[in-house]
DNA sequence: TAGAATCAACGAAGAGTTTCGTAGTTGACG
DNA sequence: CGTCAACTACGAAACTCTTCGTTGATTCTA
């Protein structure tokens, strides 16, 4: 029932994971199917595996009832994203995540459209404090 | 010169690097100690080894003019910081580091302070867009 | 129904990470 | 000058991650 006991994702099983969360749920030949959109040409007993390695760590969970098994993510995405934030904040950013905030805006230019959104959230948050 | 070829640095690199950010540059021994304060308890010579490691990857600089070697990082804070942040952008926020951002803000709560900090970020960034 | 295609399971190899014990060297000091 | 402390170097062990070949079972199809 707790989230804590996942483990967070490699970067390979991360990639899977994406898939799992745009689909919904996938199997191996769908997921397979939709990396070698991307770059990497990963082999599909590769992603047989990975997949049987994250079912044993919790990260999805498994259908059996048809021949070809169907995967989701235990996770969502959002929930993964946060511990993901969260570990890279302690790890290089002394637990600052504003620091990481200060990191990502500088780094990255956001269109008007995106600084909208961060000031829209940024008030939401004013808001909540008062 | 180019610091792409600096690979990111693994989580117990990246401890190390921490502390010799702080010091500017460190010995294995005050390296040793400082990591002492913290939770883990790191043999010295594990020191030593992961940073003979961060040598050879060239994440750090030796110099041995004196019998204890004195070690410095190649790289920035900030910018490794920055190399951090990017692959997690890539690798779990499809690049946007708006994504990035908003997840950092409902994570955590920043304090008033901090969020006329960033508020003054965007502010700077939308200034320099017109 | 026989052969082809599809699938899960398994094992193993190779690379990288982290840990630490041991050995050998250098410098300080009584 | 000999001993002790501090230091680097080396290597190995344990573990994880990623990859893929092989095997055997199931399903499809000509």
């Amino acid at each position: 029932m707790t989230p804590r006991d996942v483990p967070r994702p490699t970067d390979a099983e991360l990639a899977i994971l994406r898939v799992i969360w745009r689909l919904g749920s996938a199997t191996v030949r769908e997921i397979h199917d939709a990396l070698l959109q991307d770059q990497p040409k990963t082999g599909y007993t590769t992603v047989l595996k990975i997949l049987q390695i994250m079912t044993d760590k919790g990260i999805v969970v498994r259908d059996e009832s048809q021949r070809a098994h169907v995967y989701a993510a235990k996770e969502s995405e959002q929930s993964t994203r946060g511990r993901l934030v969260r570990h890279l904040v302690d790890r290089a950013f002394d637990g600052s995540a504003t620091a990481l905030v200060m990191q990502a805006l500088s780094t990255k230019k956001a269109s008007p459209n995106e600084l909208a959104t961060i000031r829209a959230m940024l008030e939401k948050i004013e808001g909540e404090r008062r």
